[in-house]
DNA sequence: TACCAGACTTGATTCAGGTCAAGGTGATGG
DNA sequence: CCATCACCTTGACCTGAATCAAGTCTGGTA
C-alpha cells in the first residue's frame, strides 16, 4: 500500500547506487504469495510492476482483502516483527525487496527517507480510516459505489463528469472481500448500476462509469 | 491512537525542557470534540490523561468509531493537511498539544523521534488491519468477544484462564459505532454472553470476563 | 422516598444481504 | 469447432442483524 512512494524521491540528491545495493529485484507470478500472515518480518517491499493484494484471513478460511498495492506502492509498514497481512500477486508483479537491516543503513544515511516513510503510513493510516467507514458502517450498495470512485481516483481522470472507463484487474471475488460482501452481491449491485445507466460493463474487467458524478453521490451515502 | 508513546522515549537523553517549549496542555471536557474531521491539521496530539474518541462521519449521520485513544496514546498522524477523522473526549480527558511546526524542530533536533513516530504508525496500521477484518467479516458475536479480548489486553492480565475484571467507559452507543453494530445488537449479546456464563455484569460499565480464553476462540471464529 | 431523564434491555417484526442452486460466458486446448 | 473449466450472473429462499416499539434500570435531585 501507499502510492507513489518513489523512493527515491527522499534522495535523489544522493547516490543511487547505495539505494541499489541495498535492494534486490524479485519477480512473482499469478497467485503466488510473498508475506505470510504472521511470518517474522525481515522485509520491505516496493511494487515496481504489477499488482498486488494484502489480506488477512480468519482461521476457518473467511477472508479480508485489506488493499490492493501496484506500481511504486510500499509494503512492510504494517509490520513490526512479524506481517500483519498476507500478500499475494493479482497477474504477474515484480519487486522490489529491501531487507530491514539494509533499510536502516539506508534511513542513518538519508534521514528525509524515514520522514517520507512515516509520510507514507500517514496516507495509508487515513485511508484505513475511510475503508473502515465503508466496512463498518456503509451499504452494499455505498461500497460498490465507493469502490468503482476509488478505482478511477487512482487515475487522474481529467473530467468528473465526462464517462471515465475503468479496468479491474482483480475477480470478482477479490472485489467482494475487499469489500466485505459475497460475490453474488457485488454481482446484482455492478448488474443494477447497469440497468440504471451508470454503468457500462464491457467485460469483466472493463467498466466504464457513465455518471461518475453519481456514483460519487451514492458513494457517499446521499443517494 | 497509539499506545505508550511515552513521546519522551526516544529522547530522554536530551532536553525535556525543549520538548515543554514546543507543546502545551489543554483540557477537554466530556463529550467535547477538539478534532474535526476534514479541518486543516496544524497539530499532532498525546493524550495524557482520560479517554478519547475517533471518529469518522458519513454525511447522513452514520459514524464509524475508529478508536479509542487512552493516556500515552498518540493521536494526528493519520493526518496529512486536513484531518481524516473527528475526536472527543470520553469523559474529561487532558492532552498534549504540538504545533507541526513544532514537531518539526523536535524531530530535527531528536532524529530518533521521527523513527518513533513511523513505528507508532505502523502499529497502528497493524492494528487497522484487525479491525477491518472484524468490520467486514466478522459475525455481531464475534466482534463483541473481539471487543472484550481488545479491552482486556489494555490490561496485562495475569493469566489467561483466571477471570479479569474490565471496565467500559463508554456507552453502548460508542461500542456500537465502533463495531459497526446497533446498540440493541450489542446489548443482546451482552445478554447472552451473561446468559452463556461467559460474562458477569455488575454494573453498565463494570463487565467481568468468567471465561476469557472461551471469549478468544469465539473472537478469532473459531466458536 | 419519590420523581425524572437518559441510557440500557428486551421483544416483535422487517429486510438487506447471505446462502444455495441453476444457468450463462468466454478463454483455452484438442 | 466443440468441449471444458473457471468465473460470473441470476433467481429463490433464508437468516442475522436492523428497525421499531415498549419496558426497565440508574443515578441525580428535591
Amino acid at each position: 500500500m501507499g502510492r507513489r512512494l518513489s523512493i527515491c524521491n527522499s534522495i535523489d540528491d544522493c547516490d543511487l547506487a547505495v539505494l541499489a545495493n541495498e535492494s534486490s529485484r524479485m519477480t512473482v507470478a499469478d497467485g503466488r504469495s510473498f508475506i505470510e500472515e504472521g511470518a517474522p518480518a525481515h522485509d520491505f517491499f516496493v511494487v515496481t510492476g504489477g499488482r498486488v493484494k494484502l489480506f488477512t484471513l480468519l482461521p476457518d478460511g473467511r477472508r479480508q482483502i485489506t488493499g490492493f498495492a501496484e506500481g511504486g506502492d510500499f509494503l512492510g509498514l504494517a509490520a513490526s516483527t512479524s506481517y500483519a497481512f498476507g500478500a499475494e500477486a493479482l497477474g504477474s508483479a515484480t519487486l522490489c525487496r529491501f531487507p530491514h537491516a539494509g533499510m536502516q543503513r539506508l534511513t542513518e544515511r538519508f534521514p528525509s527517507l524515514e520522514h517520507r516513510l512515516r509520510e507514507e503510513a500517514s496516507r495509508e493510516l487515513a485511508l484505513m480510516q475511510a475503508r473502515m467507514t465503508l466496512l463498518g458502517r456503509k451499504t452494499a450498495r455505498e461500497r460498490v459505489a465507493t469502490f468503482l470512485i476509488e478505482r478511477c481516483t487512482h487515475l487522474d481522470r481529467p473530467d468528473p463528469t465526462r464517462p471515465v472507463e475503468l479496468d479491474l484487474p482483480m475477480p470478482r471475488t477479490d472485489i467482494a472481500d475487499y469489500l466485505g460482501l459475497t460475490i453474488e452481491t457485488v454481482s446484482r449491485i455492478l448488474s443494477a448500476f447497469k440497468k440504471e445507466k451508470l454503468i457500462s460493463i464491457r467485460s469483466i474487467t472493463h467498466i466504464t462509469l457513465l455518471m461518475p458524478e453519481r456514483i460519487s453521490t451514492i458513494a457517499e451515502g446521499m443517494e
